[in-house]
DNA sequence: AGTTTTTAGTAAAACGTTTAACAAGAGAAA
DNA sequence: TTTCTCTTGTTAAACGTTTTACTAAAAACT
């Protein structure tokens, strides 16, 4: 039989009281009964009952984490990586992670996660671009949110964003400074929040660098982000007989997928053209050449979210809060100077 | 407030003790009552707190789910699969899921996930290969286990398997009937007891099929299995100078590595080379050509794991229970007639 | 009719914590 | 000395279920 608080504080000799304050590490405990306590706890190898602790406060001590099953299922690890990080924060705190995937085009007819129904988290974590209405449903159940690399129109919630523009800013910036002047950026699913930043990042860039924006330069045409779209955009973009010496990507598998098409009619990369991606997944390092890329930091992002709901089930926080992780541009050797050969 | 039993009691005109055994489907109820308390329920939107259901009933109402980060991060999402299969199946029944990775060579001085730790699960199933160390650790926790894709030595757990066996002699077996007679096996991780179980499959169909075996054919460099393992095992093969006409890969990473290396030197699939691989994941279909596989139900394994999870936790079994889940060879594109051209 | 058995439901204890209200003793202030 | 204030700890209620033992009424036997 696991031993109970009551077994602790028989052998401390202390009453069960003063064991939980001493577990919580409330100040009324003395350092001598504290020792004792501890002691008893070792010796005992005893460890508090969750749901009976979760009883009397009130909270059920889990986290529920969201994303579609596209997004969980997809080949590269991206959102994986990033519920990884959550999982590292959580195991600091008293909270378990639940996960939930669901349907990516959640409808009106398609049940919520079981979690949020049985009412068994204290919080959920929203990863990634889920149907308006999903978040229209979840409403009701007012639960703390936190959403990562996604944040709904009414930006009604925290959240942990990727700077996208200034991402791609720097990329472009770097293409420039290369000696670059006709850089494409190609892109699909224009109606994501991050793909919106992401070119309005290429096309400040731009300005700042005073080089005059062509819409014949910007690739967006598929309504979804795979290699299968970054090979489409790249045949596109030649097909428009446009003059470029550089493209940005806007994220690594659209990049990877133009890099094939671009090498399968005989252009080299860099020498012809150079190319930059979006997101640092672990395969550009495999290309030939090795991608350039602005890298992401997953983890760090889930590990942020996760203080984040922390700080909010803490009531440390009145509002809504927006933390925006830094990218960090990596350039390898899909870059090259600008040669007028 | 969230409603309680005992609202639902008030409303229904009946005891809470009434409540509960309705609930929990006690034949000692009455239809009339049963249906008052069901109204009762669903007029206040009533919902049994988990916490002080497992508090009573000494039960955690989760089960851990464990694999090792390398496996969790991995491009393929074969075990994200399986987990999806053991979600599926667990919203069905009364328990939430724990996912926890370790590493992947877990030590003495690594930690046991938390769950364990904090004995927050009622049992937990361990999902592909893990090491040994941990295997020993665990064991004093005297947890109910299924493995799932991995059996240790002692074969002293539950598991779900694949028919490794089955697959690849019947892939074997295929080859021979299309006029193949030199067939080629590349594998790598030579300890992974499922690997060595396709290597027989592969042996036994070979001597079915009165061809004789020759270690000429067989590669089995690397310790771990992936596309450059793959590419390698290719390399290695063609470099024997041994004549061939058809490979058998031990999974599909390997077998499009290496599909990548023959095309490479120039060799057509399946004119001059026939290759069928193992596992059955998605990007097999946008490989040039189409890759031929032996597919695993990955999303049933789950189900099946769980379903003997719960077997387990509720006693119906009494030892330790074996499933093999069968699999399904499909022949695509990359398999052809051998032709003496 | 009287007795036993079955049926349908209930009262109350138990599960293992947390925490508000209280208490006893020690030192400080009067 | 008496009173007051801290300090350190305790008592006991509460959290929301499940379940054992019990009871009252109805049904089934003699």
């Amino acid at each position: 039989m696991r031993p109970t608080i009551k077994d602790v504080a028989r052998l401390a000799n202390v009453s069960t009281a003063t064991v939980s304050l001493s577990i919580n590490g409330h100040s009324r405990i003395t350092q001598e009964t504290k020792r004792r306590v501890e002691k008893a706890i070792k010796g005992l190898g005893y460890f508090p009952s969750r749901s009976a602790r979760d009883l009397v406060s009130r909270k059920t001590g889990n986290i529920g984490f969201i994303l579609t099953d596209g997004h969980f299922l997809k080949t590269e690890p991206f959102y994986t990586q990033i519920f990884l990080g959550t999982e590292f924060e959580a195991r600091k705190h008293p909270y378990y992670i639940l996960l939930a995937t669901i349907p990516s085009n959640f409808g009106e007819e398609d049940e919520l996660p079981r979690f949020i129904r049985e009412n068994s988290v204290d919080g959920i974590l929203i990863a990634g671009k889920v149907s308006n209405i999903f978040l229209e449903r979840i409403k009701s159940y007012e639960l703390p949110t936190v959403m990562v690399d996604f944040h709904n129109s009414e930006k009604n919630h925290s959240a942990v964003l990727i700077d996208n523009m200034g991402g791609v800013s720097q990329a472009t910036d770097v293409l420039v400074s290369h000696g670059h002047k006709d850089i494409a950026f190609l892109c699909a699913e224009r109606e994501h929040p991050s793909i919106q930043e992401r070119y309005h990042g290429y096309k400040i860039a731009l300005e700042n660098n005073n080089i005059a924006f062509s819409d014949q330069l910007v690739v967006s045409l598929e309504t979804v982000i795979s290699k299968e779209s970054g090979y489409n955009a790249a045949r596109e973009l030649v097909g428009r007989e446009v003059a470029f010496s550089a493209v940005i990507a806007c994220n690594d598998a659209m990049a990877i997928g133009a890099m094939q098409f671009f090498k399968e009619i005989g252009k080299r990369i860099p020498d012809d053209i150079s190319i930059i991606g979006f997101d640092g997944i672990d395969i550009d390092l495999y290309q030939d050449p090795p991608l350039s890329t602005i890298v992401v930091p997953k983890i760090d992002m889930g590990q942020e979210a996760f203080q984040l709901m922390v700080q909010i089930l803490d009531k440390k926080i009145n509002g809504h809060k927006k933390i925006i992780v830094p990218v960090e541009l990596i350039i390898r050797d899909s870059v090259k100077e600008f040669t007028n050969a």
